[in-house]
DNA sequence: TGTACATCAGTGAACGCGCGTTCACTGATGTAC
DNA sequence: TGTACATCAGTGAACGCGCGTTCACTGATGTAC
């Protein structure tokens, strides 16, 4: 059947979304192309009228990524206190939550590990999309004298929380996950959100 | 040909090590059996009189990685003035160095991001050398009231630079990697290591 | 307005490759007698 | 001491599966006339 103008896109933009949350939960080679498109009620051969490569859907899908989690982190920060964002967004992004659905989150605390894989187009869109975050995080919700410092503070917490989710999901002892991540919020509030 | 009585825990040691590191740079999807035995002018179809399977070959390479990782780590203090440990500990930690080298390095830099597609056998393995390791950290080289407190501390210090690295070889920008660990090392230097 | 043709998102079989795993075999050395 | 046999680390062909990718085909709808 021929399908209307604006169909194609929103197949596409499907198949994104679907993989942009399958890649943070199962890493590049954890996914497969055939049960992606199953998961739209489609087949995998269709998949190769949009993307030229699997690659290719993974330079997209981080991008997708990235916004997921920027949204996911910054919703935090929306609703708390004049004065209370940052710390708010410390709590969302070292949460429980964030650390059992990694599908859903950051990222970074996800990908980053693989990225050293991934071919050099990839690892640019990484590049631009990581900078970006720092530096909103760095001019929004960091003090500082210099937006240089700043920028060099926004990647110490935003490198250090990525890390202590990553390992928080690493383990499976429930009682060291839950202390990895109350250690590491009690520090990085203390750290950055000091009046 | 038959083999002198030790001549097989050799071989076995030595594919282990060659795992250890090959993970270490590759993730367990990114090694291949053939390939490993090849390095060690061995055929892949002698890999299993020495392992039941891929997965336990991991489980046993991990181990030899974080040994490996808390060698590597320790040298630095070694040297070390009186006093100075863990900021030694620290730039090793941080280093270019370490940073370009995850083959000779801390698995949970390199690994913790995919352990959560392990099997339980491997996580507990994880689990437990990296219990270990932070807690040989807290109880030498972090200041604090309790034990408790010193495991927190380690944790927060460890998962923290963890990040640090994984984010640092995961951009492909020379500069901005450089300023991750930058930024990373004079912060913990001046967070952890205040007489 | 109706008819013939073109389009193209989606289908599903098939291809090719990599790789984990298996297996019959080898042959030097250890052991039994 | 010499001989026949057993052992078993290592070999390399083969198997089977998953999966990325290709391709001939479909058929509903858009377009030309």
């Amino acid at each position: 059947m021929r399908y209307s103008v604006d169909h194609k896109n929103q197949t596409r933009e499907k198949i994104v979304r679907a993989a942009s949350r399958r890649f943070r939960s199962g890493g590049a080679k954890g996914v497969a192309i055939s049960d992606l498109m199953r998961e739209l009620r489609l087949t995998h051969g269709g998949f190769y009228k949009h993307f030229n490569s699997k690659e290719q859907l993974f330079a997209e899908a981080l991008r997708q990524s990235f916004e997921d989690g920027a949204v996911f982190i910054l919703e935090g920060a929306k609703n708390a206190p004049k004065g209370q964002e940052l710390k708010a967004i410390i709590e969302t992004y070292l949460s429980e939550y964030h650390c059992e659905h990694p599908s859903e989150g950051c990222p970074v605390s996800s990908l980053a590990g693989e990225m050293g894989y991934h071919p050099k187009a990839v690892r640019m869109a990484f590049d631009q999309a990581f900078s970006e975050y720092a530096s909103r995080l760095a001019s929004k919700y960091i003090s500082g004298k210099t937006e240089k410092e700043r920028f060099s503070k926004a990647l110490v917490l935003f490198t250090g929380m990525a890390g202590a989710i990553s390992c928080a999901r690493a383990v499976k002892d429930n009682n060291l996950r839950d202390t990895i991540l109350k250690s590491a919020r009690d520090s990085y509030i203390q750290a950055f959100c000091s009046a």
